[in-house]
DNA sequence: CGCGGTTTTGAGAATCCTCAAAACCAGTGG
DNA sequence: CCACTGGTTTTGAGGATTCTCAAAACCGCG
C-alpha cells in the first residue's frame, strides 16, 4: 500500500462545498453532476509532507482529485537519478494513469501537506456509462496533462538553462495562483534547488548558480524551502512563454 | 487549413476490414462498437512525406487515427528550436488535445506517407454519450501518450547522451514492431540525425557522434534518412529500458 | 550546542555546443 | 553519362556550458 505511513483518517467534506469549486478557474457544473460525484467521492486522505502518495509499479485501487497542497510526479532510473515531471496542484486529478491502465508508472509524493478527494478506481466505468459529461471532462483534464508535458519537454530539451529556471517558477506560480494557494498572500512555492534541478534535468550545483542569477535580477525571493514570484512578467519574458492562457476546466 | 498541401483524396476504407485490427497489438472491438466506430469515421486522408497535418494555435475541427505511416509531433520556440515531442505510428490517435480543449498547442509531421482515417471533432460528444466504452478507450489512449511523454521527459532529463539515443532507438523500433510497420521485413526508421537531435535535445554534431557509437558497436545500422535496428536488447540494455510491455490497447 | 537539511562557493574535468568545411549520396537536367 | 544541386552525414577544433567532487556556510529545530 502506498498510503501506509504519512496519512491519517478520512473524514467528509461535501461536494457541494467543495472549496475549490467558486474559483473562477473552474467551470460551473450541474447540480446532478455535482451530486454524481459526490457519491463517487469515496472519503478524504490527508498526507503529510514527503510522504509517497503513489508508487511507481503499484495498481493503486484509488484515483484522486487534490483539495489543497502541493505534490510531484517522478521518475526514477535504476541507479537513482530522479527526474520530476510535473507539480500536482488543488483540482489536479491524480492517478488516472493507473486507474484506466492499470499499473502506475510514476510516483507521486507531497511537497506539503496534501488533502486528497479519494475516488474509487473500479467506479470509473459507471462514470463513463452515467455521465458522459463528466467521462468527456476527465479525458480534457489528461489532455492537459499532456499539455504541460509537452511544454516541459519542450523546455527541458530545448531552452537554455536561465530560460529553463525562469520559465519553471513561473509556470508554476502561475498555476498556483489562479487555484488560490496560499489564498491572497504572495505565492509561496514550497520545493527545495533540488527538486528545480530535477526538474530542469540539472545538477544541483549548477541550478543553484542558474537561480541565483533569477535572485540578483530580483525575479524571485528564496528561502530556505521555499520561492516566492516578485516579477513574473519578467520570468516569462526571460523563457519566452505566453503564460498558461486556459479558460475554466473541469473539477471532478 | 492545415490539410492544404499535400495532401490528397478521401478514399473508402471500411473499419470492418482495418488493416490494423487483426493485429495481436489491438484488442478485439464489439461488432456494435465496430459499426459505431464506422460512422464516426467520415473519411480518409493522405499526407506527403514532409507534409504539415496539425498547426500549432490552430483550432482544428478534425480528430485522426493513423492509419498507416509515420510521423512526428513537436513544438517550436519563437526563434525556431525544435523539440520532436513523440513519434506517431500507426494506431495512434492525433489531434485529440486539439479536440478537446480548443486550440492545438503542438504541430503534427509526415515521416512518410502518411494515411489518416479522419473524424470529425463535433462528434466526440455524441461519442461519449452513446458509447461510453469507446470515450473510455480514448482516455486510455491518452493516458497512454501521457506515459510515453513521462519516459521521454526522464530521458531527456536524466540519461546521458548515448542512453537518449540508446532509449530512443528501442523505444521507437518496439513500437514500430507491434504495428507491424513494414510488414515482415526489418524496421526501417525514417528519420535524419537532425530528427534524433531534436528529439534527444543535443545538437546535430554531438547527435551524430553519439550515433555513431551504436553503429560502431553493431546496435543500429544508419542509410541517409533512415536507421535500422541490429541489435535491440543491446540498446535497451544500454539505456536501462524494460521495454514496451503493454498488453493489448484499443484501437479507435 | 549539535544536527540534518539546504544553500553556497571553488576548481578542475567531462560533456556538449558552435562554427566551419568536407564528404557523401540521390536525384535532376543538360 | 556527367555536372550540378540540395539534403544528409562526417570530421575537426576551440569554447561554453554543465558536471562532479569537496568543503564551507547557513538555518531552523530539538
Amino acid at each position: 500500500m502506498a498510503e501506509q505511513h504519512g496519512s491519517r483518517s478520512a473524514r467528509r467534506y461535501p461536494c457541494e462545498k467543495c472549496p475549490l469549486r467558486p474559483l473562477p478557474a473552474f467551470r460551473e457544473f450541474e447540480p446532478q453532476e455535482l451530486a454524481y460525484i459526490s457519491t463517487f467521492k469515496k472519503g478524504e486522505l490527508a498526507v503529510d509532507r514527503g510522504a509517497t502518495v503513489l508508487v511507481e509499479g503499484n495498481h493503486s485501487a484509488h484515483l484522486y482529485t487534490v483539495l489543497s497542497g502541493w505534490g510531484f510526479r517522478y521518475k526514477l532510473l535504476d541507479d537513482g537519478r530522479r527526474q520530476i515531471l510535473n507539480y500536482v496542484m488543488p483540482g489536479d486529478l491524480i492517478g488516472l494513469q493507473g486507474s484506466v491502465m492499470g499499473e502506475m508508472q510514476h510516483s507521486v509524493e507531497a511537497l506539503s501537506e496534501l488533502l486528497l478527494c479519494v475516488f474509487e478506481r473500479d467506479n470509473l466505468h459507471g462514470l463513463y456509462r452515467e455521465h458522459p459529461g463528466l467521462a468527456y471532462d476527465i479525458t480534457w483534464l489528461a489532455s492537459r496533462e499532456e499539455r504541460m508535458l509537452d511544454e516541459n519537454l519542450l523546455s527541458v530539451g530545448r531552452r537554455t538553462a536561465l530560460e529553463r529556471a525562469a520559465y519553471l517558477i513561473a509556470f508554476i506560480h502561475a498555476r498556483a495562483k489562479v487555484v488560490g494557494l496560499n489564498g491572497k498572500a504572495p505565492v509561496e512555492i514550497p520545493i527545495t534547488q533540488q527538486h528545480v534541478a530535477d526538474t530542469l534535468g540539472l545538477s544541483l550545483v549548477h541550478t543553484n548558480k542558474t537561480l541565483r542569477k533569477l535572485i540578483d535580477r530580483k525575479l524571485i525571493h528564496w528561502r530556505d524551502g521555499g520561492c516566492e514570484v516578485i516579477d513574473a512578467d519578467g520570468l516569462q519574458s526571460i523563457a519566452g512563454w505566453d503564460g498558461l492562457g486556459e479558460g475554466r476546466r473541469p473539477l471532478v
